[in-house]
DNA sequence: CAGTGGTCTAGACCACGCG
DNA sequence: GCGTGGTCTAGACCACTGG
């Protein structure tokens, strides 16, 4: 009775497709999925219903399901294991060394740097922290800035920026740890999903060689990035600068 | 006769997946195109047979011809489009401006800057030009240098180094256009299929200021790119050096 | 051993582009 | 109308994991 005939069912859906400007049947799974992750009902390194007991779930086959699934694991968001099941991603360093950094030594060698925070503060964002964060009227933000060290040498000084609203309390309890992605994720259900990196080349500023020591006016490497969660919107504004005489950015491309 | 039970087929195939070490069927039909594709037997822009055609030839079903399709796709290698077919794809002022320049306007702005070239010479390599190429020793490189502008002002310097072996009459014949990927293609049958970059800060030396215009030591984006061709060796070794103060380079991740 | 995801097949219908 | 790729289903067997 639910599902008599293929033809019929189709049709039924179809209807609903056209409400929607054509959504297919997977794109609907992975909406689904997708907003379960949003929601927290499945929380990083859960793992999921089989494929079979979500294609019951949902109506549909297990190839349907699979599609929408392997689609996720493609965006990172979810991650398959053989034989035992499908898991939600976690900002584990790994994740965060081969997804969200891109600083390696000249050698290759990848390290996440250590980090001391200098300064936090509750403020009003700037006009450029309120486009960036596509924060309305009003908002509050938490500024704060820290120095990275690769082997105990300060390399990196980066300005972090935050709606106060999604991060009620911040620094105020405890010391924000180095892996920040990872504590976002942890302490306020905030998972990054992307993010866009502007690189530019700048001079190091008096207070910048001071706390580096190094020459005023060392070119350093300026990465301008906006962090968005699984919803799209923006959750961090960093920039940092990077000495970049013993490490590089690196990037693939194609 | 040829195929008359799955079972048996399967069997058959397995056998010569455990002497390649479990290669899978869509694997297989991928690394034929594939090699299609470097021997030139496909060229850019061609349209591919139908998924039905692939089936039938290579004896497998439609469905494992079309996910070794769609992971090229994922590639960038063919582009497909409902109603017409598969195709090679093509080093167009498109792609290039997408996949393999990643320099923009501050205000997000893509264009694909003009070049004029400074010089050009065949050598033996540098000891560094020749570990970027993996070159054995002996084998020749042409090095040339060229300036790019935006709206007419200058502002990347490129040092560019190719293997002679696959670029015979480099410079000698006709000036290089300014999209070099579609010309190693069109004039070489080489196509780019991937390439690394690794970004530094640097000072701009007293060459590139009186070139660019621009104050010594100004900082300047070095991008240090090795590009692959289809089969994995490198082709090419660019270091660009650009003047960041109205433009930036961006990266996607996640 | 049972259960999971991974591969492969066969066949249906749809959306699209073209003649 | 026909052929293309795109979606969806159903069912088979494999490879892997863990009890």
């Amino acid at each position: 009775m639910k599902q008599k005939s293929m033809h019929s069912a189709d049709k039924e859906i179809r209807i609903n497709d056209r409400k929607k400007l054509t959504q297919t049947k997977y794109q609907k799974v992975d909406n689904i999925i997708r907003q379960r992750l949003i929601d927290n009902v499945w929380k990083p390194g859960d793992i999921l219903p089989s494929e079979i007991q979500l294609a019951a779930e949902l109506n549909v086959s297990q190839g349907t399901v699979r599609k929408a699934l392997n689609d996720m694991v493609a965006e990172h968001l979810l991650f398959r294991q053989q034989g035992i099941g499908t898991f939600v991603s976690e900002h584990t360093e790994r994740r965060a060394l081969f997804l969200y950094f891109s600083i390696v030594g000249n050698d290759g060698t990848r390290i996440l740097p250590e980090s001391t925070i200098l300064s936090c503060e509750e403020k009003l964002p700037s006009p450029l922290e309120q486009a960036r964060l596509e924060l309305n009227d009003g908002e509050m933000v938490v500024r704060f800035h820290r120095i990275r060290y690769f082997d105990n040498i300060s390399t990196i000084i980066e300005t972090i920026c935050l709606p106060l609203e999604h991060f009620p309390g911040f620094g105020s309890e405890m010391e924000p740890p180095n892996n920040l992605f990872r504590f976002y994720q942890l302490s306020y259900g905030i998972t990054i999903a992307k993010a866009e990196e502007h690189l530019k080349a700048v001079s190091a500023s008096a207070e910048e060689a001071t706390i580096l020591n190094i020459d005023e006016g060392t070119p350093m490497l300026e990465i301008d990035r906006v962090a968005r969660m699984l919803d799209g919107r923006p959750v961090e504004w960093r920039v940092s600068h990077c000495d970049t005489r013993n490490y590089k950015y690196i990037s693939e491309r194609g």
